[in-house]
DNA sequence: TTCCATGTTCCGCA
DNA sequence: TTGCGGAACATGGA
């Protein structure tokens, strides 16, 4: 699930659970998860140190820490997450990294499929850069101006723009098509051939589909019934015209839409 | 058993 | 040279 609305959640989580605590033991299970990192390098940073803030650019999760200057980034990949728990409890499964606190209380990062990322940078402005991150999807700043330019520039399907994380950060498969249906647009549309009024919808679209995911928990149960997220599956109800929603593939990636709904042209 | 899955990266081709 | 599509990655659930 981890998306843009997803990783907004796990900052506020962990915002409200593990600031300000000091770290006194780091367990790493997973070492494909530091890339360019040295096991050593990460817990010799993170060894006594507290989080003192946090930050969300598209997918990725920044921690600025109270000593040396650096931010944990977290990327969570196809199925990450954080759980804080009490330590006297076992850690969940498939826990990556265990951040165990003075206090006895503990944060987990899990991810069963170990897709994920664990780095460190040395400020947000200068890891966005090196990533090559487009403008996060969330900012409401994000003009109507701004997202039409970045379009026009592109040529492929409407679809994997909006899912191109150094055209615009935050946007994967789900929310892509659920932005798409709200904006009532074909995937397959060339993004480069939007019309200003089509492009105004999807404008809308963004900003509404992010801010009710977040308001929602980004729990794929409590979003509104009337969203495709509900009906990810070939032959369901289309919740608006009842058509039948389809399954489509663009970039070997696997997508759904209602054919009746969203214009083609 | 086979297929599929929300993530990114990397290779080959136009 | 640049951009795009598809395969690869690790693992488990339907």
């Amino acid at each position: 699930m981890p998306e843009l609305p997803d990783v907004e959640i796990f900052r506020r989580y962990l915002d409200a659970t593990s600031l300000h605590r000091t770290i006194d033991d780091i367990t790493l299970k997973a070492e494909r998860l530091l890339h360019d990192l040295s096991r050593k390098r990460l817990t010799e940073t993170l060894d006594h140190n507290r989080f003192a803030s946090t930050l969300r650019h598209g997918k990725y999760l920044l921690v600025e820490l109270e000593k040396g200057g650096v931010w944990l980034v977290l990327h969570f990949g196809m199925t990450g997450s954080l759980s804080y728990y009490e330590k006297r409890d076992e850690p969940p499964e498939h826990t990556q990294l265990l951040l165990s606190f003075t206090d006895g209380s503990a944060l987990a990062y899990i991810s069963q499929r170990k897709f994920g990322e664990i780095r460190l940078a040395e400020d947000p402005e200068s890891f966005i850069e090196k990533m090559d991150l487009g403008r996060d999807a969330y900012e409401p700043e994000l003009s109507f101006a701004e997202l039409r330019d970045l379009l026009r520039g592109h040529r492929a399907a409407l679809k994997s723009a909006l899912t191109k994380q150094s055209l615009i950060a935050g946007i994967g498969n789900v929310y892509g098509d659920e932005i798409l249906f709200r904006a009532e647009l074909a995937p397959k549309l060339r993004s480069d051939q939007l019309s200003d009024e089509q492009l105004g919808r999807l404008h809308r679209a963004i900003r509404y589909v992010l801010d009710k995911a977040i308001e929602r928990k980004a729990d794929p149960d409590e979003v509104p019934r009337t969203w495709l997220l509900r009906h990810r599956k070939p032959g369901a109800g289309c919740p608006r015209c009842g058509g039948e929603i389809a399954a489509y593939e663009v970039s070997g990636r696997r997508g759904y839409w209602c054919p009746k709904c969203q214009d083609e042209t």
